[in-house]
DNA sequence: TATCCGAGTCGCCAGTGGAT
DNA sequence: ATCCACTGGCGACTCGGATA
């Protein structure tokens, strides 16, 4: 490297640099952090108006414990202690918007020491504060609460300034190399653009499954044989109401041309070793996972002209009653985008 | 590379309270 | 009085990062 004069303003703007990226970190795992906590809320909250209108009992939670762990194998947290935590938590903090204004900013584990050692609270709303505003760490807290720090100086709401952990604060630092939140994304050292693709195609699976307008799986990674090739297509449904075949293909990554003409190729290989005479024409959908969101788009090869790239703006322009029995792009899209990680 | 240390998870057990 | 279910809290265990 040759050697190079560095502008004199160069080390403060890098600091100032480093600072944003810091603080973005924070942002970035807070924001997470606070989506597993509130859910761990809700979790708390279900179970407790389970165990008041049904009258369950710990029995159920056991084995919901095993029941969730077995659909979620990759996210530790659902063993029964913890459903416990989480109910204790929902009882604890019955008003969400204090929830989210206050716990949901701490770990879940600086969470659980405050179920356990702080009964009052008033009590327990101002060691929250005062977590966030020192940016204490789990070990801290427990000892200022064993010592009883607000006993001795608390009592005094504090004006409570700070929202953000600053970054360099130990709080901080916890959050972001929380496991819990890794975990909770599935983003662990697995985790592989086939994982993320595979988890994908599994929520578009149940939620058409569970759209309720007659969509029936016939399989996923459906294999076809055409001209002695396999080819293997993402998602095959039958539609019921329809009569036809619905093919789902899973791109991750922007819309490219040839997906078109991939498809193309796809609706007619259905047509051709899927469907019945008395079928419908087989409709094809595109699912294009891009950076910040899906775009879903439908493909009819039952028009009269072959699938062009302007026919991809088609639905819009879906008849009306496919438009009934199916979900529209925007449906889609909104599903899809309540499996992504909170935006930082 | 081995060892230590801290963080996080979860199992276990004692205490409590309600039902019989 | 006894049993059973449930809760709270302690601490053992595991894992990963830091340090020598």
């Amino acid at each position: 490297m040759s050697t190079l004069t560095l502008p004199s303003d160069y080390p403060q703007f890098l600091t100032e640099l480093k600072g944003h990226i810091r603080e973005t970190q924070v942002r970035a795992a807070l924001a997470v952090n606070s989506e597993l906590v509130q859910l761990y809320w809700r979790i708390g909250r279900s179970i407790l108006q389970q165990e008041q209108q049904q009258g369950w009992g710990a029995k159920v939670v056991a084995r919901l414990a095993t029941d969730l762990r077995t659909e979620f194998p990759a996210i530790t947290g659902f063993s029964a202690r913890n459903l416990r935590y989480m109910k204790a938590f929902a009882e604890q903090w019955a008003d969400e918007a204090i929830l989210q204004q206050l716990a949901a900013k701490l770990p879940w584990f600086h969470n659980c020491i405050l179920l356990d050692k702080v009964k009052n609270p008033t009590e327990r709303t101002w060691y929250v504060q005062q977590t966030i505003e020192n940016g204490w760490s789990r070990n801290v807290l427990a000892a200022q609460v064993e010592s009883g720090l607000y006993h001795r100086q608390g009592r005094a709401v504090s004006n409570f300034s700070r929202t953000l952990p600053a970054p360099q604060s130990e709080l901080a630092q916890q959050i972001l190399k929380d496991p819990y939140t890794f975990d909770f994304l599935s983003l662990g050292a697995e985790a592989q653009e086939r994982d993320l693709e595979r988890g994908l195609l599994e929520h578009v699976r149940s939620f058409l499954l569970e759209l309720g307008k007659g969509f029936a799986l016939v399989g996923s990674q459906y294999h076809l044989e055409v001209g002695g090739q396999d080819y293997y297509l993402d998602l095959v449904f039958y539609h019921l109401k329809l009569r036809c075949f619905v093919i789902i293909d899973l791109k991750m990554g922007e819309f490219k041309p040839e997906d078109s003409g991939k498809m193309n190729f796809y609706l007619a290989a259905a047509d051709d070793l899927l469907r019945h005479p008395t079928d419908q024409p087989t409709i094809g959908l595109v699912l294009c996972k891009s950076q910040n969101r899906v775009v879903a788009e439908y493909a009819l090869r039952g028009l009269s002209q072959p699938i062009g790239v302007a026919e991809w703006q088609l639905t819009r322009a879906l008849p009306a009653e496919l438009r009934r029995s199916l979900p529209t792009s925007e449906e889609l899209d909104a599903a899809l985008g309540e499996s992504e990680p909170p935006e930082a």
